[in-house]
DNA sequence: CAGTCAAATATAATTTTTGTTATAAATTGA
DNA sequence: TCAATTTATAACAAAAATTATATTTGACTG
């Protein structure tokens, strides 16, 4: 059994307005279990649960056991990744700045 | 007939692969009409066009007919809202950063 | 130890997404 | 006008995502 680890696309796991919502709670709140982030919606435990999963996989959560309760935590690093692609696009931002762009190289 | 105009998120816009891939093609372009963007594919016309009406309704590209060609241009403006959103994450960006805000904070 | 709380897991129903094929409409060029 | 090209639209099917329910597991509490 080679650990299939199913990796997640990072632009997945933000498209989703929930999935969103917990990062911006567990940037907050630094560390929170599945209750209390669970209270923040309208949402059962296992939906959430489930969105804490995708992010999980695309390694923008880690979570550990304390007790009973299991804790997350946000990791923001693969965010990165959506801020260097974006970066390509900045010049097109504007009609202004492309079209300065597209005099300047002429 | 109100004009029901499906206004479509942005982050959805660009969770696809095929669909940042279209707005590469169309940056580096400026125009080109769907059967050129198509041969860059392997999938059908159809799901391309599809991948464009999304991106449409993002309002990330436009397109005019010119003979019997449609032709589509990207607007990168609307991701200018994913980067302000992940400017809001840049300070979790890595754990040195963090830490530091939260000694500073204490 | 019995009862309760927190969470994971398994399952299922529903919806959304993605892509195909078929068909029709519009434009171009001979 | 006729044939080829380009696109749009509709119907369909397959795959994935979302959410809920029920069950199980593990940890705390009295």
């Amino acid at each position: 059994m080679t650990h299939t680890y199913q990796e997640r696309d990072v632009y997945v796991a933000i498209a989703d307005p929930t999935r969103r919502k917990l990062i911006r709670l567990l940037a907050d709140s630094d560390e929170l279990p599945l209750h209390e982030l669970t209270a923040q919606f309208q949402m059962g435990r296992t939906a959430v649960s489930k969105h804490l999963a995708i992010l999980k996989e695309a390694d923008l959560v880690t979570n550990r056991k304390i007790g009973r309760e299991t804790r997350y935590r946000l990791n923001a690093a693969p965010l990165q990744e959506v801020k260097d692609w974006l970066s390509f696009y900045e010049e097109f931002w504007n009609d202004r700045a492309r079209l300065l762009k597209k005099i300047l190289e002429e």
